[in-house]
DNA sequence: GGTGACGCCTAGACCCTCTAGGTAACCTAG
DNA sequence: CTAGGTTACCTAGAGGGTCTAGGCGTCACC
């Protein structure tokens, strides 16, 4: 079958990147924050989400430790490292350039 | 290694219905246009633009017709049919609504 | 006659998302 | 007490799209 959502495709790791970018935060939390301010327009699935932190994690992104959750459940926690802001400032750039450019394409 | 435009994954085809919308074009042409009018911030291979037509007529979203370019070469022109016309709002509205999610989220 | 632009095509690699499972702890309803 | 729902993590394999790196033929120009 077609992907769900195949727009998430490759801007999926910048989302995470700008969502720990403030504080630290756990898989699940990122997941729902996202989705609870777009109003579902970006729904992750958990089989995206978590191997997309662990290969960030290994890319030097992203960097984890064991905590409590808000509910006091195990979770693990995700913040920047300082590659990972660099990163983000790169990818919200060219996110928003290509973004621009689409937006220029469709209103022609 | 990583793709060059990772961002384009799911993109191109509304970019390549948009194309044509006003009237039909052959691939090499849709390529240049796309890259001409955004100043190369899309790029489109032509090892991801020619699988994609392919698709998308498979699909039944365009129709071809073998014919000559401006400069009188041979060349395939392709065309919107109606599905690919319905096609075409609906993907420009789902794009509509992606893009203002992400912004939304790297406003923040 | 060689080079570059035009124009089309393909196989396989590669990468990412999704499906569809599994684990475990906790809470509430009945 | 037990069934079901939520929180929270993880994984294997399927699936789909883009890219690399080739190939082909025509034409214009030097």
């Amino acid at each position: 079958m077609a992907p769900k959502n195949a727009l998430l495709h490759g801007t999926l790791e910048v989302l995470i990147l700008k969502t720990v970018s403030q504080t630290p935060r756990h898989g699940y939390a990122i997941a729902r924050l996202l989705e609870e301010r777009t109003g579902e327009a970006i729904q992750v699935e958990e089989g995206s989400l978590y191997p997309a932190l662990y290969r960030m994690e290994q890319k030097g992104l992203l960097a984890s430790k064991w905590g409590r959750s808000e509910l006091d459940r195990r979770a693990k926690f995700y913040g920047l490292t300082r590659k990972g802001r660099a990163r983000l400032s790169e990818e919200v750039e060219a996110w928003t350039a290509f973004s621009q450019a689409v937006s220029l394409i469709l209103a022609g």
